[in-house]
DNA sequence: CGCTAACTTGAACGCCATCAATGCTTGTGG
DNA sequence: CCACAAGCATTGATGGCGTTCAAGTTAGCG
């Protein structure tokens, strides 16, 4: 279809906008830019392609470009002397590589394949000056950002295990629901030892926490990567009182 | 010193730039508004003051302004049915009540006595609409604030309390020498029970932390308030490997 | 079909949560 | 200024849960 394609062939940015009225149910995740601003970044941006696994950046790299994705998840994480800490997992929509220090201080490798749009900086920066608009843009999406870093936050501040991670299950959903999917099955196309890292869980206490929601029939796994949700109240309790 | 007061009289958003070269020595945090924005600004908030422990506003609250410090520090929580979480600590230089969805989500109270400019909403929209700049300044700060949310999760994903400890030492520090001050002391205004839930810890845990860092000499507390470095490699070393 | 990496499962240990009791500090009123 | 009270913080003992290390299993890929 004519339209998807020319879609396809821009920069966008989905997010719900927090300061118009209504519940978050009428408001859903939408594209905020306008087909001149994302005409004017197509213009500057360059698309590429990552297999899974493939680094798109390194920490320590020089932040040089801003990144937009099209297709695919990718992973957000950080590496320290002692292992490797999951920052976010970002999705289409997203925007990446905005908050940095000169030097990125994450690593971004794509956790499926992905393509997305990379941006140059000064060319992002040129853009920002000229165009109001994209600014507000940006300032909403920086606030879903900084909610969901915040919310991340609240799951790792969980102590038991089974608590996080039907945090995690009940964020999936949520995100996959609101990107417009229906969802009879949450996906979770990263690895378990991702899933690990982002929850601050060893893979061992993942996978007893999994085993604990499957035999008290409040998940069931068809595979590793996609899970059903048996008991929706139960799931619920035990994320909202540990 | 009119210089002082005038100042005082005007909001003022601080941060590090995360675009402009240098390393983050050579870029101290500073003012970002411009006359001309604290003076726009100026006219539509109004300066309000707070005890310690007295609500700015409550999770729940229909979000109708945004705050800046001008001077004190305010705890930013989330209250579950199973606890009190503190998501950040806030100081003077920074915006929140920014990132909400029509209803805060958070509660922001008073850690010390308080001093605050209260910008409604409606007219700080204007203002982000007419002024290009200032739309920029606050997409430089959302940045910083969603580093530091990172960093938080980062120190929430430690396993033991003493790395914990060690990291939110260590920012402490950051935080009160990025913001000018001789630090021959870190100073922790907030009380211990805020500290543990910032950290994800019990009262209890966080209390033999200190006495551990104490007793292998890496700290030494005057007060509850009060802590000196004692060994820095030390304590750089249990925040950095665990 | 075999190999390798990802994942699961098991047993022992250690750390933190929990609960309870004590000590400290802050604010209040006498 | 002191006495008192109430909340905050430290300390101690116990148990649960997650880490660790190791072995076994599955799944994905050539």
């Amino acid at each position: 279809m004519a339209t998807e394609t020319k879609d396809l062939a821009r920069p966008a940015i989905h997010a719900v906008h927090p300061w118009v009225p209504g519940s978050p149910e009428t408001r859903p995740r939408h594209q905020l830019l306008s087909d001149d601003e994302r005409a004017q970044l197509a213009k500057v941006a360059s698309i590429l392609r990552f297999n899974k696994d493939e680094q798109i950046f390194v920490q320590g790299d020089k932040a040089d470009a801003v990144f937009n994705i099209v297709s695919g998840v990718v992973t957000v994480y950080r590496t320290r002397t002692n292992g490797d800490y999951v920052i976010s997992f970002l999705h289409p929509g997203d925007l990446f590589g905005l908050s940095e220090e000169g030097h990125y201080l994450n690593t971004a490798k794509a956790a499926t394949s992905v393509t997305v749009y990379k941006i140059p900086l000064p060319a992002f920066r040129r853009i920002l000056d000229t165009n109001a608009d994209l600014d507000v843009d940006i300032i909403v999406k920086l606030c879903e950002d900084l909610r969901e870093a915040q919310r991340h936050a609240l799951v790792l501040a969980q102590r038991r295990a089974a608590t996080r991670l039907a945090m995690f299950l009940e964020l999936q959903e949520h995100l996959q629901s609101a990107s417009g999917e229906a969802v009879s099955e949450i996906n979770l196309p990263m690895d378990r030892s991702s899933v690990a890292a982002y929850l601050g869980l060893t893979l061992a206490a993942l996978g007893r926490a999994f085993r604990t929601l499957v035999s008290k029939q409040i998940i069931s796994c068809r595979d590793r990567h996609h899970v059903r949700i048996v008991d929706r109240g139960a799931l619920n309790r035990l994320a909202d009182e540990g």
